[in-house]
DNA sequence: GTGGCGTATCGTAGATCGACGATAAGCAAT
DNA sequence: ATTGCTTATCGTCGATCTACGATACGCCAC
């Protein structure tokens, strides 16, 4: 939805420029399009996706990568929005975040 | 904020593996992924959809980039595939490939 | 060929990533 | 309070990214 008004002219004018807005979305797609840049991340987003709900714990049986490893990537994940996670007693409970996940799938689709 | 569902869902001893072919899958999608985890290649992609083509000189001025720093992320959009450089005598115009892309939104949407 | 233009590559420097082990912090049960 | 389990953070290392200027390459026009 995040239409550009088109100035699909020749490549002969560089008159235009992105609107500010433009940046800002440029890094917002960037910001999450980086979460899912390493495998190991993308792993876990689609552990959790098949699992709804996953202890950190056992995303590190999945992987081979040490704990410290996987609670970083979770960091990450965490920080970009992508995946929350809800204290539950002594364990952390994660889960994707479907609304940050369909913003991506449309930023994405909408390139 | 956004809200999460119940923690109460145990995540027992499913003890599920990825099966292999997903570490491929995860590898690609992170590849695709990383060619747009920084916001001067989101923005180059953009520029280059909205004008189907273009010379790397008018991305660099509609970038606060020095030539050769755009110059290398043409470089890695070009080996993740997203984009494909045509020699056009001295010049050289770049578009992106519409089946990568096509291939990332598959991946992402897919998700 | 020479010159000029556009692009790619090289070399460098600072910042960040990704990995790990070790350690701290939080909570439940004893 | 202490123990045990789970997760987060710290400190460090090597590798990679990002940016830049400088330079080399390629292709036309003259």
């Amino acid at each position: 939805m995040v239409k550009v008004k088109a100035e699909s002219q020749k490549c002969g004018t560089a008159s235009e420029k992105l609107a500010l807005p433009d940046v800002a979305w440029a890094e917002d797609l960037a910001k999450l399009s980086w979460a899912l840049a390493h495998p190991a991340r993308v792993r876990i987003v689609r552990l959790l996706l098949d699992r709804t709900s996953c202890m950190c714990g056992e995303i590190v049986e999945e992987m081979p990568l040490a704990q410290s490893t996987v609670s970083q990537h979770l960091k990450i994940l965490k920080e970009t929005g992508l995946v929350q996670g809800e204290i539950d007693g002594p364990r952390v409970c994660y889960c994707v975040n479907s609304d940050a996940l369909a913003a991506l799938k449309k930023l994405i689709a909408d390139l």
